[in-house]
Formats: C-alpha cells, structure tokens, sequence
DNA sequence: CGTTAACTTGATAGCATTCAACTAGCGTGG
DNA sequence: CCACGCTAGTTGAATGCTATCAAGTTAACG
C-alpha cells in the first residue's frame, strides 16, 4: 500500500534531518507499508510486548506511556505525523513502555523483517533512523530538565514550544499555531502536575497573552515571550540547518 | 594505547547487551584508544561543542547535566566505566549538554574518523552501539517517570537500585553495595530535589535499614525493600538474559 | 435533551524549598 | 602543631508551590 510521495511522512521526517538522494527516496516510497486506523485513546504495542514490527505515525497524535503505582500514568512523549516511536523494537526485544493514539489515527507498519535488510541496503537511511532515535533521547532529557527543575507555569511553556517547533518542522502547523488535541489531564500526566494545576497554569499563560487555546488547539499570541517563559531553546531537537522553524 | 582484553570496559559493555566473536573482541582490542586523565569535575565536553571523538570511561565515575536557567543544574545520568556517554556526538553535531568527572578519572578516546569506519566494518558492533544508545534513551525515559511521578523517598530509592544494578551487571560492585562517590549536591540536582531534602530522605532510607552510606559508598542492607520502595524493575536496562544482576 | 467527559473554581493539606546556622572532616600554611 | 578555611553533611523553622478533595459549569455527542 504505498504512500504518496510528496506528503510521505517519513521522507519528510528523515528530511528534517538531512536531505535524502532521489534513489533513497524512491527506495522509502517503494516500501511495502501496512495501513491501519485507531480510534483515540487505543494502545498501539504495550509494555512488555515484543514488537515485530515499526509503525510511523501518518495522520493522528499518539504518546507513549507507562503505569506507575496506583494506576497513576506517566507520558513520556507525545508523537506527531512522521514520528516512529518504536523503531527501537528493531534493537530492543522487549517494550519498556506503552505506545497509544490519543486521537483517531492512521499508522503505517513496517515489518522488521523488511525493515532490517532494507537499513542494511541504505545506510545512510539506517544512520538516519538512528539519529532519530537520538534525538528523542535528546527530547527525554530536556523532559528530565523540564521535570526536574522547573515550576508548572515554565514547564508548561516549553512543552507547548517543543510540540510547536515539532508540528512546524514537520508543515504540520502554521505559523499562529497549531492543533494539539490533548487534553488537560493528558498534559498532566506528561508534566507530572495534577489536572488542576495544569487548568490554572493554562489559565494563567492565557491571561498572559502568551496564548490562546480552543477545543484541540493552541494559538501562540507572543511566540518570544512564551520561549522566554519557557526557557525554551530548540538546540535539543537537532533540526538541519534550513529546516524552517519561525 | 591498548587495553587489555580481560577488563576491557568497551568489551564488557558491549557483553550485557549481546556476546561478541573472538574475532570482533579483538578488532575493539586493536582500536587505538587514547587514554586521558581526569581530576574531579572536570568538563569532558560542553554544552554546544562539536566533538570530533567519542569517549569511553575507563575508571571514575561522570555526569551529563545542562545548566538551567539562574545557575542551578540539572543532572541528567550518571555514568560509570564501560559507559559511552557521547557516541552520539556521531550523528548529531552539536552537542546539546555537558558531560564531566565527578571523581578522579581515566578516559579512553577515539576520533570519529577511527570510530566510523570500524563501525562500516563490524555492523554487529555498529548495532550494538545503536542499541546502547537506545538503552541510554530508556534510562531517560525512567527518569522523567522518577522525577515526574514519584515522591522524595521512592526517588532516590529508585535512583540507587538503578545504579547499583548498572554497577553490578559491569562487576563494578560485590553484592552488598558498590562505591558511588556522587554528593547529596548532586542527587540533588540528579533527583530535582534540594540537598537539605535529600539529605533528609537519605537519613530516613538509613533510618528504615534500606541503605548505610558511607563517605563515598552505599551498601544495600535490604535490597528486595529497596527495590519495593523505589518501585524498581530493571527491564528498562534492557539487559541481555544471563546476565549477573543479584 | 440527557449523559458523560472535559474544564473550572474554591478551600484545605502536605511535601519540598528556602533561609540560616551549626557540625564534622580534611588539607593547607603559618 | 594548631589555626584557618573549605567542603560536605546536618538540623530547625518558615514559606510556598502543588496536590487533593469537593462541587459546579461547560461542552460534546447521540
């Protein structure tokens, strides 16, 4: 089932961090994807699980997860078009986390039996694929930052810069804002706050004038002073120089 | 400068995460390492360098950590002997944080030009770096859970057993504690917590016959409890079955 | 239009920070 | 040899950010 090419997902995500040959390009397009739609809030692989296949997000929001003690849950990230957050399972056997839509999706897959021969074919695409994979490393430890050192309105701030610059790079949002469906519990299981303090620090970065938010969606009113809030810097997600970002 | 085979760090490493053939074990014996000294806190690479080496620790025991804003830092990992701490620094330019000694250490360097293509070569240790890259992102993602879902008490609990599990896979410790050299300043800024508050819940770690800390050691009087309290479970380590753990 | 999920608001409680001071250990230099 | 200074660790009190509890409002949807 292939994909077309110009809004490919995962050419334009490997493209964000260098530019791919029209060779490697056609070869990504040739790839034998397998289409599937999720509804919101269904779990894609669990923790535990021992995937034999990769997903790239094609149309949706997903995050991965883990359940803590007392059915508490930590999100450790949220994905977006173009996305693949168990490439992973390529290496490691076993899952450590959850993987689920947060609303309704389209995912493409992958088999690792198609996948590895084909990294292996393309290693520049396979060097690509790791890069990505390290730069989410580079985004879990600005979320150990976040987490760790910073109070809820600031932590806040970066988190909606991050998903931003993420949702641009990707021409998946315009440059007043962009849709962000997840709600205000969901931003407290990733930021480790209560749902309550998430409502009031929302409230507060609105009465700000930093931005505005509707049902699914933020708009950025001042993107300057919500980087400054946030202490936002994007060096951590590695963008190539050229990748349009503001 | 060779190393030699039987306490190779790179060898050993390499050996929780799958067995290397003989002739692969002496290909990372013929690397030419270039080993270097360290005093304590001491800077190996900075935020926003470009290395042109990765580093392997020989013996000591090294941080990353980001500088937030008003001077305070955020530890992101600890690293101890075998770690490779910035075989990122391969696929991403710049670097997006700090690494340093903590102690008194010794470091084994190797350029990109060497490391790139002895990984063309060997695509088995190619991948095995790939994949101790990805371990690195699972102990990122532990983190943010540790400091975004859990209290003091089970934090640092948490924070120990990871430690003493990384220690022990490498022998670095017998069973009944290992050396951790690292300040209640630095699990303060490790945990996002502050040192009077780690101080405290040290006291009550010693206090419920968990742990004794000495100068510079920590020895593990009840680990199942220990394990319990910091809600442990090693799988994120993602260690290779057979492995010694306890 | 009823039902449910998401969001909002107010009040109370608690974990952790901050400030401040004090102790212990250790190396240095007079 | 002891004074001095420095670092790491310890303790107490006061403040504060954030969680929790409880209830009410809005919005979405069949």
């Amino acid at each position: 089932m292939p994909l077309s090419l110009a809004a490919h997902p995962m050419i334009r995500k490997i493209e964000t961090l260098f530019l791919l040959t029209p060779e490697e390009r056609d070869a990504v397009v040739a790839l034998p994807f397998a289409l599937r739609n999720y509804n919101a809030d269904q779990d894609i692989v669990r923790d535990r699980d021992r995937p034999s296949q990769c997903c790239i997000i094609v149309k949706g929001l997903a995050c991965r997860y883990k359940i803590m003690g007392e059915g508490k849950r930590q999100i450790m990230s949220f994905h977006i078009p173009g996305d693949m957050p168990d490439v992973m399972s390529l290496h490691l056997e076993v899952m450590d986390h959850s993987l689920a839509t947060m609303t309704p999706s389209v995912l493409a897959f992958l088999p690792h039996e198609v996948l590895r021969p084909f990294l292996a074919k393309y290693p520049r695409i396979s060097d690509a694929l790791w890069r990505d994979t390290l730069v989410d490393g580079a985004i879990f430890r600005e979320w150990v930052c976040n987490v760790g050192h910073r109070e809820a309105y600031p932590r806040i701030a970066h988190l909606l810069c991050e998903m931003f610059v993420r949702m641009r790079v990707m021409e998946l949002a315009g440059d007043d804002g962009f849709d962000f469906a997840a709600t205000q519990q969901e931003i407290g299981d990733a930021t480790g706050l209560s749902t309550v303090h998430v409502n009031r620090t929302l409230q507060k970065l609105r009465g700000d004038g930093l931005i505005r938010s509707e049902s699914g969606r933020v708009v950025i009113l001042n993107w300057a002073d919500l980087q400054r809030a946030g202490e936002f810097d994007d060096t951590f997600l590695h963008l190539r120089p050229g990748v349009v970002t503001h």
